[in-house]
DNA sequence: GATCTATATCCGGCAACACTGATATAAAAG
DNA sequence: CTTTTATATCAGTGTTGCCGGATATAGATC
């Protein structure tokens, strides 16, 4: 392997983690589902849970995930905080996850 | 909330499992790299093994991880193993990923 | 059939993750 | 200032993932 190759392949090799990193934030259903959610705006912690059914601090811990890795963004307003999509390439993973998934001919193979 | 919306949770949270699934594959670097080069057809373990730089085992490791979730498949012929992607939605999520992550305009946000 | 080559599997240590119950904080209401 | 409501953080437990070294198997060669 000469020097440009292996340029090349360093290259390759970050936006492999880099894009592994955010496969990883879609790789928890819950994870997946709260950004579903976010897709059509802003929503409150509260109403995360209510719609995914799921406790509130295994919520408010994705959350919190998903935030330090910069893929929400958290907006307190009073005593509610509202969560929106920070991060401008998960809105077309979740078309494309849509597509494949939810879409009308859903089969594998 | 009512039948309906409960049932159409279910399809949703049942839709989200297997999304995340396909997710869990691609969230680790050495497997977006090992189903990176088979995009462009079959590939022998030592020619992924040469191409990633990584150790023998761990490459047939993940190579089972993603054969047994059937997102490859294994073809003998003499003393090497070819493995080829076997799953349909694999390449156009790899394509997405592409885009986003090697694409000219590679920036987030 | 002994040997070599390519691949697979086994074992083990350590880190990361999924999830829970308990507790802390921050804002609003009384 | 106490209470209530909404959210965050902490601590603990079981599970899964990453990765390496050692060993096993399957086919080709001598």
């Amino acid at each position: 392997m000469n020097d440009l190759s292996r340029m090349l392949n360093d290259d390759r090799a970050e936006a492999a983690r880099e894009a592994a990193t955010y496969m990883r934030a879609l790789s928890n259903p819950s994870r997946m589902l709260l950004l579903c959610e976010m897709m059509d705006g802003k929503k409150s912690v509260g109403e995360l849970e209510e719609a995914l059914g799921l406790g509130q601090a295994y919520v408010s811990q994705q959350l919190a995930r998903l935030r330090s890795d910069g893929f929400v963004k958290a907006e307190r307003q009073g005593r509610v905080v509202n969560y929106t999509l920070a991060d401008s390439r998960v809105r077309p993973l979740i078309e494309m996850i849509y597509e494949l998934f939810c879409g009308p001919q859903n089969v594998s193979n």
